[in-house]
DNA sequence: CCCATAGGTAGACAGCGTCTACAAATCTTT
DNA sequence: AAAGATTTGTAGACGCTGTCTACCTATGGG
């Protein structure tokens, strides 16, 4: 269990409690249990002590992969987008910084690395739903885009407080059912 | 002119020209000319001067109902989609501070007021569209909102840097034309 | 004319990321 | 085993940030 690694599990324990604007390289190395300095000593700089939180983040979501069910395509799909949402609510710090391109560094190649694994593992489950009725001879990847596109909107809606001052206020559940009514139905 | 707008303005300027990291309190202050405690008897603090700015970007959203092409309502509806993408590809530092609450006040009241005329204006788009081969019986927000969610998510993922590491990259209008014909196709 | 109030300035404070100088500890090599 | 080299941790400094306070200066109403 080197600084390191210890460092790294302090920040991610750090983000889920007390959120994004916590995780500060000084805050991080007092609830370490060392000196302010010390972080430089294992990462170059803030930006990949937090890529490597990401990771651990993108790590989570693809381990979903193992928790879905045995079923149809589409129903391996739309447990998919499900467990995307769910994800982004129940971590919603970790969604956050997985996606502030300004905390962490976009070209780390772990990041980029399990962030495309994600992705593809994603369109897979997208091509094995394309059929003949279904949007044929788009490019899944493309459907996959789109579709994602959708889900992260939501979460970020969500995340981002509902529809503010509306009195409308629909569960993420609802909205998402009408989503993938309006890509699968 | 005064000093208050002055702030807002050079703000925007700032925000333009620099990004959302440089709209630091400071900052604002030195390129307006003035002390850097002068924003302060202005605004209770950084989020409220932030707040003013992003109600301008909230405005110039609503200023392109105006430019909708007179035809029908699905027309009408496609073409406020592509000026929401538009706007944010097009703005990106501005859009970037519309949605980030921990730089914003997001409880303030001309934000909250502008950003639900939008929702609202869309919501009235969409319920134009709705007819019995449509989604009908369904509430026209709960539309707009997976709808609004899914154009959302296109332009953050795509100013997030599309999908980093993929070789893959679709210009944002094809993506968004995948989007629009599983909603409307 | 005087005085209360608003607006602007300058300084201070704590916190931040990052850099550097230094000390301690660990590993390598002879 | 001894000695040198490299890693790892510490402490202080610098310039930046937001915010607070004390002060000064206009301006406008009685």
């Amino acid at each position: 269990m080197g600084t390191r690694s210890h460092l790294i599990s302090t920040a991610n324990a750090l983000l889920v409690e007390e959120g994004v604007g916590a995780v500060t390289l000084r805050g991080i190395a007092k609830a370490a249990g060392v000196s302010h300095g010390a972080p430089l000593r294992h990462f170059s700089g803030r930006a990949e002590l937090l890529s490597a939180v990401a990771v651990l983040g993108y790590r989570r979501l693809l381990e979903r992969r193992e928790q879905l069910p045995d079923g149809t395509a589409r129903e391996r799909l739309t447990a998919a987008c499900h467990g995307y949402l769910d994800f982004a609510l129940g971590n919603p710090a970790m969604f956050e910084l997985m996606f502030r391109r300004d905390l962490i560094d976009p070209g780390d190649p772990e990041l980029v690395a399990v962030s495309s694994a994600v992705f593809d593992f994603f369109a897979e489950l997208v091509a094995a739903v394309q059929t003949p009725d279904w949007h044929p001879g788009t490019d899944p990847r493309l459907l996959a885009t789109s579709l994602w596109a959708a889900l992260h909107g939501l979460a970020q809606l969500w995340l981002w407080g509902g529809l503010a001052g509306a009195s409308f206020a629909p569960s993420a559940e609802v909205a998402l059912a009408v989503t993938l009514d309006a890509y699968l139905g």
